[in-house]
DNA sequence: CTATTTTTGTACTAAACGTTACAAAATAAA
DNA sequence: TTTATTTTGTAACGTTTAGTACAAAAATAG
């Protein structure tokens, strides 16, 4: 069928990756396509002829990014442990994995406010992803109430909505300012609320 | 002494307060010194002359952001009413202020994700907000404690720790998903949280 | 082998970028 | 009125931008 003409040197997965650390450090904007082939290692003509243009490429590394920390996240609001601790799990691990990746934030929280407003594709994969969020943590309160952990007085819905708020809250304070006690203090003040 | 020489058919505020709106709308990148000229009136000379590059008027059009905002959400937490009232005023003002700018979120949150890695006056300005408040939000518990609103056995800086966080993931959450259903149960559920 | 198809690297394009140069205009001081 | 000083608008500056053109390279199909 078709499969004749030159193969590709490149696989388009370790290409996307590549992008998401470029976006992920300078932004849309910020970033050239000629700093896209550098750190893809692509030259322009398979770049072009592979992804179209930036912005496809951007929309791909925006999924990819999605995919993979959403699915991380999940895990953990699923883990095998006390509810309480798979929360705190879940705010340490932000705090861990910023760190480990240079402090630069969320890259969707990045990308929803530098273009949020004019990117219709880039609110679709912030909605998405929040949503999928508040409904993973929605049942792990769920969870903590019919295991005791949580009052069951207490509003499942409004208990994941108000994590979930503070969960971004944190992700947006704490690479903005680089205050691991302020930090620590959201985390200890979070979990308070909840139980 | 220093005031021969033509005269400037500009106020600084106004064109710094139109700065403010472009960079609001477009982010620091996307805005160019076009755009500027376009929607502060200023020709390129006087833009230049008066202000000295695009960066130093992003400063400046930020730190005036900053004032206008801080005040106003500081004089919400210090009002004549209960403090539960002071809370929900502050989540609610976030939301109508939002709906009211075009749903651009908040400008220093914007900017902290756009350019707070590489932009080190950006990270200052961000800092200094979010401890001005988090100062402001930790008094307004304390007053609740001490006037029998808030239970005194709550640590007073972790709940002022976790309204900012939950406040700062509103003004992300709420202008990145227009999903105004979300914002009413994160507020209901800080609220719950607190009270 | 030849023909076909796809990928690759390079050279290029036209437009946009932030900034500067500079002369004309407008004021105060002498 | 002249001189000094500052602002203003315009015309450039050199650089960078996203994207294209195209021929050489590398594979399959017949």
């Amino acid at each position: 069928m078709s499969k004749s003409g030159r193969p590709r040197a490149f696989k388009d997965t370790a290409v996307v990756d590549a992008a998401v650390e470029v976006f992920w450090s300078r932004g849309y904007e910020a970033c050239s396509t000629d700093d896209l082939c550098k750190e893809t290692g692509l030259g322009r003509g398979s770049l072009y002829n592979a992804f179209g243009s930036k912005h496809e490429l951007y929309e791909q590394a925006l999924i990819r990014y999605q995919q993979l920390g959403l699915s991380e996240q999940i895990d953990i609001l699923r883990a095998d442990m006390p509810v309480k601790e798979r929360l705190r799990s879940l705010l340490e691990w932000e705090i861990r994995e910023d760190s480990a990746a240079g402090d630069r934030g969320c890259l969707l929280i990045n990308a929803s406010a530098e273009r949020g407003k004019s990117d219709p594709s880039v609110e679709k994969i912030f909605t998405q992803h929040a949503s999928q969020l508040e409904r993973a943590i929605e049942e792990a309160m769920r969870e903590g109430q019919s295991n005791g952990e949580i009052s069951p007085e207490r509003n499942a819905q409004e208990l994941a909505a108000f994590f979930l708020s503070s969960y971004y809250g944190l992700r947006v304070l704490y690479p903005g300012t680089m205050n691991r006690a302020l930090a620590g203090r959201i985390i200890d003040g979070v979990l308070a609320a909840v139980f």
